[in-house]
DNA sequence: CCGCGCAATACGTCAGACAATTGAGTTCCG
DNA sequence: CGGAACTCAATTGTCTGACGTATTGCGCGG
């Protein structure tokens, strides 16, 4: 039911599936009450042992449900007296975690290629300057500034992270959550295969430069040469990925 | 509480977590082996006690961190003597899957708005339309062609239906998984927020009749014409979604 | 009034047992 | 000799009961 498998085109395999899993039947019910919204966020579930009376199962079945909606982020769960499982506020960047995992283990299977992931980041990392150029905030361009400034005196293993602040900032201030979910995971799993240590210190300081450049077309609200910028940046960083031959 | 805000460069809250949970060092230590790919996918864990013996933990707290894993479509479990926990194939169309929960859930607790969702859908799909123009193959454009021919005689929920293939088909047959990764979550989301009954029988036959020229379009490896087309046609649909006060 | 410890609650973990499922090896009959 | 039915062992699914541990609130005493 589930399984919709709506990757593949035919109909692959209908194997009737004589019942469920208690858990997987529990951990359906539960979800579908969140999802629907009937279990408003932060609300608290009952206990374990009274989701086992009430669905009539043990309480070992009702926790291992239970940390089936855990890792999908439907519920944090804490101890004690006033503890319990409470229906968690869906985070963007929870979500984008779980999403990176995802994409790296397709690109690690051969599902997808790195070429795949530079051109979704192609189409949507300069639109995204484009957007935070349109709309960003002086609180945003703040943050956005604090990447780009004193980069130089940075030993590389800083810069490096720096660089990736100053990506993920820059689709964060464009003002739509649902990029940062998208670019975040293909970044995270861009970053896992970047050979930094084969960038020269000359292209790190082109690098820092394209940044600095960059910021400056979004402070002045100038989203076409924004635009226009990440994109020749990211073009330019193409090659440091591609030689992944492991 | 959860909220670590993964996106922000700062660390945040440096709570001093004693240790974490059992279940979760032994779900966190089994799926860097699988996304590490030190288990190939398709190998077959150890069995549950085996597992057990070996973190020095109880049966039931590996099945906790199974259930963990599986959730996430890391692992396979299935009974029997040849069963056993085998390390998953990932695939793209279950990962949209998960994504399009998750995106919903945003949706619905106002974390995201449906203008964000039809934002980012007018960033890929256009885009996706000319890679599909550039190069699709005879079989993608034959798919494609199915879901626009005979569209006249169908009753509205068949209409309705084949109108979301159209725009899964050409996503999917832009040659980029991600984009079709991307792109059904959305489309399943607004999908979900349509309101179908408004739609007026001149309306459906417009939406029929962009689909047609789309596809002429891609079929005739006009890239231009192609992205430009189904850019007019997603900015037709809007008004469809936005009337949505609940 | 303030601090300290105890009780209550709920999750976290363990151990052991039995049921259900599944494929492989084995046996038996045509 | 071949195929069908049966037995069996391995593994997950579920239950039960117990105890450990974190967290909070309340009451007691100084």
């Amino acid at each position: 039911m589930a399984a919709t498998r709506s990757g593949g085109g035919e109909s692959a395999k209908l194997r009737v599936r004589p019942v469920q899993a208690a858990y997987r039947q529990v951990a359906e019910q539960l979800r579908d009450q969140i999802v629907s919204g009937a279990l408003p966020s932060g609300s608290r579930l009952p206990s374990e042992t009274e989701l086992g009376s009430m669905f009539g199962v043990s309480r070992s079945t009702v926790r291992e449900a239970l940390r089936q909606l855990a890792s999908q982020h439907l519920i944090d769960t804490t101890r004690g007296v006033t503890g319990g499982s409470f229906v968690a506020a869906p985070d963007a960047g929870l979500i984008a975690d779980n999403l990176g995992g995802s994409l790296g283990l397709l690109v690690n299977s051969r599902g997808m290629t790195v070429d795949n992931l530079i051109e979704a980041r192609l189409l949507l990392e300069p639109n995204a300057a484009r957007l935070a150029a349109e709309r960003a905030d002086e609180d945003g361009l703040a943050e956005l500034r604090r990447t780009v400034e004193g980069t130089g005196h940075l030993d590389p293993d800083e810069g490096f992270t720096v660089h990736w602040d100053f990506h993920t900032t820059l689709v964060s201030i464009s003002g739509n959550p649902l990029l940062h979910v998208m670019c975040s995971p293909i970044n995270a799993v861009l970053r896992g295969r970047m050979h930094r240590d084969r960038i020269s210190r000359p292209a790190w300081d082109g690098i820092d430069e394209d940044h600095v450049k960059i910021y400056e077309a979004v402070a002045g609200g100038e989203a076409d040469i924004a635009e226009t910028l990440v994109r020749e940046h990211l073009l330019g960083l193409k090659p440091l990925y591609e030689r992944m031959e492991d």
